[in-house]
DNA sequence: CCTCCACAGGAAGCGCAGGAGT
DNA sequence: ACTCCTGCGCTTCCTGTGGAGG
């Protein structure tokens, strides 16, 4: 047999269909939203403004999913029908400023308009140009909000433009996953923004199975995951937030796995492995990403640990104190030539570690 | 019961870098 | 190119709390 044919028999039929950038044509258990979110919307295909709109939810519960589809429908009626409405999606965390956004909205109406370099009022007043120009309505959704830098004067400008315009609009639909960001926000953009709520709940076991289910059917080949292994998955992914993107991450990695010991199918057993090495993988991922400070705090955590002293061991005396914390803290940060911050700051410190987890 | 200790976390202030306005 | 302002990371100082011990 030729060697290749071997090594190109794979478990695999589309392993995009697992990735977290795939849109499925069907989106389960998400019917409610989807009619919420397009009848918040659906004004603006009759010459309205909608209101702005805020998204929250877990990770994994469809945020994103949900909010493509729905501007693309929109699109499509409305090229369809020939309304001037425009739907679409940033994403914050790669257009983390005002300013890449606004220039990126011109870009979206006029792709072959570079006004890279313009300060940021020459590009917002060219934007309302072209809003009023073509009298467009457009429907802006900004993913990973939070990671946009000074959100208040986008949205802001963004609500106030308006009043300006006098043909066309401008729509806001705000994606979150923090649940402290809409606490965080000051109380003018708070009312602008979060017009009209939605929540995106997390799905439970039987619905990740449904979802794996139908994303298996795409990206593996007939019959080759045990349904046992589904199971698993989605049982694990329920547990951890009900995240259905870390249950298509689970069977990824359980495919690898099966297919790296040339395993004819994927079986729940590789699944528990792959939740081993996701964890680690997060973990690593974590840490690794972690300022050096912080490293150092986690270090002398771990050396404390390594000497028997238990954080948890709260009935006898080997229990690690701040105290005793920031001293190893000091030997460390000293060993590494860091500079050593004061007792106030690292317990600051300290409670960062534990937001994380 | 009072006091001392270890600790948590708020408030004010300081130096610095980077952005906005001129 | 200039200053001015602001946010951030950090220190210093301070108050409040709960447990151990005299």
């Amino acid at each position: 047999m030729n060697l290749f044919e071997e090594v190109s028999h794979t478990l695999f039929k589309n392993r995009d269909a697992l990735s977290p950038h795939y849109i499925p044509r069907s989106l389960p258990f998400r019917e409610e939203q989807i009619t919420a979110l397009s009848r918040k919307i659906a004004p603006i295909l009759s010459g309205r403004k909608p209101e702005n709109i805020f998204i929250y939810g877990k990770t994994g519960t469809g945020k994103t999913a949900v909010t493509k589809r729905v501007l693309s429908d929109l699109n499509e009626y409305a090229e369809r029908n020939s309304i001037p409405v425009r739907g679409f999606y940033v994403n914050g965390r790669l257009y983390e400023t005002g300013y890449k956004i606004i220039l990126k909205m011109v870009k979206f109406l006029r792709p072959g308009e570079n006004l890279m370099g313009f300060s940021l009022a020459s590009v917002y007043d060219r934007l309302l140009e072209i809003i009023d120009e073509d009298g467009v309505r457009v429907v802006v959704a900004l993913d990973e909000i939070d990671m946009v830098k000074k959100l208040s004067d986008l949205v802001y400008r963004l609500t106030r433009a308006n009043d300006e315009l006098e043909r066309g609009s401008i729509s806001l639909i705000g994606i979150s996953n923090n649940p402290k960001f809409k606490e965080n926000l000051d109380a003018r953009t708070k009312s602008a923004l979060c017009e009209v709520e939605l929540v995106f709940p997390p799905y439970n076991a039987q619905q990740l199975s449904v979802i794996l289910r139908e994303r298996v059917k795409e990206a593996f080949r007939e019959g080759v995951v045990e349904e046992e292994a589904v199971h698993m998955a989605a049982a694990v992914a329920a547990r951890h937030s009900g995240d259905a993107r870390y249950a298509l991450l689970l069977l990824l990695r359980a495919g690898d796995l099966a297919e790296e010991e040339g395993a004819a199918r994927v079986t729940r057993e590789h699944v528990e492995r792959a939740r081993k090495k996701v964890e680690e993988d997060v973990a690593y991922e974590m840490v690794s990403t972690l300022p050096d400070q912080l490293k150092a705090v986690l270090l002398a955590l771990a050396r404390l640990e390594k000497r028997g002293m238990g954080v948890a061991s709260f009935g006898g005396k080997n229990v690690v104190t701040t105290g005793m914390l920031y001293d190893m803290y000091k030997k460390v940060a000293g060993e590494l030539g860091l500079n050593v911050v004061s007792d106030r700051w690292f317990r600051e410190y300290l409670n960062e570690l534990e937001t994380y987890g």
